[in-house]
DNA sequence: CCCATTACTTACATTTTTGTGCGTACCGCA
DNA sequence: TGCGGTACGCACAAAAATGTAAGTAATGGG
């Protein structure tokens, strides 16, 4: 999340791999807590406190650089009120809008084949089998 | 993608966040190469070969744990034939392939807006301007 | 016996991401 | 003058992901 050595192995492969619109887009929100903070700011604009303390486990540094990296790929608008205590808020731009419909999609596979996979080591791992 | 120490903070973020079931089907997909290869493998199936050649700048080593975490995680199946030389292919699974009407989403999302980005930064850095 | 082929392993190095703890500016209020 | 609240910033440390270079097993063919 710092700055990233332009020359490595790795940052050619990320640019290869993001030749594929897929995986360039996958990248945009597959920061740790970035879904989380866009599932948040669905429901309308927050101000970085609420974000927080919705998030709970979050540390303000991540927080911050989540929310950093999303503004600069134009997902999420911050707007800062000349106020003491300086008062932020944070909201949904069109662009991260328009993937919600694949949010829904996502959201769904996710519940369906948690609670599969839930099921599937239930069955497999017998809770501490004696003999 | 070495074995990851359970008890780390970085390991109960991850499932606290995974709690979510968008995050949750994102995380299974956010591996470096996984889309490239769910994507060359939605066309039928391949050889670990072919895969290795089609992506071109993929090391085996990387190949191999990214294929290895896709089919932990039920999205690819792997067949073995007892030949020498070895011969093991991968092909999509049902559950791989109910993903495919989110990727397109986000396939044509992320080429969408890539031409925009692209756009916008010809704009801001005008090509080694004199003067 | 030596070699080529395939699909991997293994040990190790580097890079990147994530987390921890503490410090900062601002101003109004007591 | 000291304190509290907000939204950060910074140095450092740990952990995880990725990359590099080499080696392995099995076996049919020369």
């Amino acid at each position: 999340m710092g700055k990233r050595k332009q020359s490595s192995s790795n940052m050619q492969n990320e640019k290869f791999i993001t030749e594929c619109d897929l995986a360039y887009a996958v990248c945009k929100i597959g920061g740790r807590w970035k879904l989380l903070i866009l599932g948040k700011l669905e429901g309308g604009k927050l101000r970085y406190s609420e974000l927080r303390s919705q998030i709970g486990e979050v540390t303000e540094r991540m927080l911050t650089l989540q929310l950093r990296e999303l503004e600069k790929e134009g997902l999420v608008k911050r707007t800062v009120y000349a106020e003491v205590p300086p008062r932020v808020d944070y909201e949904l731009t069109d662009i991260a809008r328009e993937l919600i419909p694949a949010w829904r999609i996502l959201e769904a596979w996710g519940a369906k084949h948690r609670l599969l996979a839930q099921h599937e080591s239930e069955i497999k791992e017998p809770e501490t089998s004696l003999q």
